[in-house]
DNA sequence: TCCGAATAAAGAGCAGTGCTCTCGAAAGGT
DNA sequence: ACCTTTCGAGAGCACTGCTCTTTATTCGGA
């Protein structure tokens, strides 16, 4: 966070902003693929090749519009569990919300969890982003825990070698419980997003009729499942 | 299924499926974005215009890639079951299956379940061909059933609004019980996808260390949580 | 204050894309 | 043999990402 000093570095903080901005907006509107660079430039009155001096490139913009979509998307989730609220329902609001910011950002969540760019390389800051989402929901679990509201699973647990999660995943999610549920919190995870994608992508069309409702029950067999309390 | 009679309309079908097979190749080599058809044309020794005469254009190119593997694909889920496994190991043969052919195809299934193309939408034969994967699925707990060997779930059934799914699919699938287990039946089929897909598209690096464990891992969970007997 | 250096802006240009149109050549049926 | 349909090829249009060169502007130090 270099502080702009110079009138120079001002403009060029608030210039390389303006294109990121329109970059989203154009992102909105037509999805990534068909995100142009020299539409950007001539929606913000600028020649194409004025552009190259603040984006690398097709590539860099649109990485930078992933961070920010998956901020985006990690500030939502965060702020979905209320304190006074119950563990199952916390954690059937993160879905819910989830999936909202989803409908409301189609081509952005396709940008984030759909087919990746061909020259894509995540750095540092996109992984930390993308985990906001699943360390929200672990944060659920781990509040319940902490509370004495995460009840023993009814079904025993199957066999689960913890060597299959990467160890710096274990200790990041700081999980109370560190069995077979380590492996069906990434499920849930996985579950959320592929629900969200089969919605958004089509692959419900004919199938589900009520996407909310579906999502709503798919979220609370999920909890419960996880151990969360029914209310 | 017109059987060609005259010489032209031999050559015709000849030609349509060279490019289509090249575009297939293409396909997997660079992937669905940068399929270029002036490059399936210089492949196959013509001018690009002349492929116009075969194909209406990109887009339809790309829909019968994406028919073509979504059949590949059902084929080899509907052929990893044998007659003398249990349930849960066919169940589980299904999932590895369908994870082995997207690790040997990952643009194809970029493809079928990763972002859409923009201008797309769905033909009937496409979503028949889809169905493909998610009925193998359903087939193994419908013969589990048949043959005494599905128990019912451990953990009571949640709330379970039918009205959720719709008509055709229930009846469609059939399913022996058609509880909350039909919800759950379409989560495994999500939960399958999403693995595969976030093992493809990334989203595990850092986080999970030997794919192949955790999708067989995630197979049995899912598969005794639907109640197929542990063997 | 002036002047050299750093920076920005713009345009031209290259290689590539999907797609359309036109025109000549080949093949088909009558 | 003729005429019609089909086919192949090329030119061309409107785009795209990206680079290079040239001109203009701004900044900082003497």
């Amino acid at each position: 966070m270099n502080a702009p000093k110079t009138a120079r570095e001002r403009a060029r903080a608030t210039i390389t902003a303006d294109i990121i901005a329109t970059a989203r907006r154009h992102l909105a509107d037509v999805g990534a693929a068909d995100l142009s660079l020299r539409a950007i430039a001539r929606d913000l009155g600028m020649a194409s090749s004025a552009v190259y001096r603040y984006v690398a490139g097709r590539d860099e913009l649109l990485t930078a519009l992933l961070l920010d979509a998956f901020n985006e998307l990690g500030t939502v989730v965060e702020h979905a569990p209320r304190p006074e609220a119950s563990p199952l329902d916390n954690w059937t609001a993160v879905w819910l919300h989830a999936r909202q910011w989803a409908l409301d950002h189609r081509h952005e969540f396709a940008l984030l969890y759909g087919t990746p760019v061909p020259g894509y390389h995540a750095p540092a800051d996109t992984v930390t982003a993308a985990s906001r989402l699943p360390l929200t929901l672990a944060k659920i679990l781990n509040d319940a825990a902490d509370t004495g509201r995460l009840t023993d699973p009814a079904t025993p647990l199957p066999d689960f070698d913890l060597t299959m999660i990467e160890p710096e995943i274990v200790a990041l999610i700081t999980l109370r419980v560190r069995d077979a549920r380590l492996a069906a919190l990434l499920s849930a995870w996985t579950l959320l997003i592929g629900t969200i994608g089969f919605e958004l992508f089509g692959h419900h069309t004919g199938v589900v009729t009520r996407h909310e409702d579906y999502l709503r029950h798919t979220a609370r067999v999920t909890g419960t499942g996880l151990g969360l309390p029914a209310t």
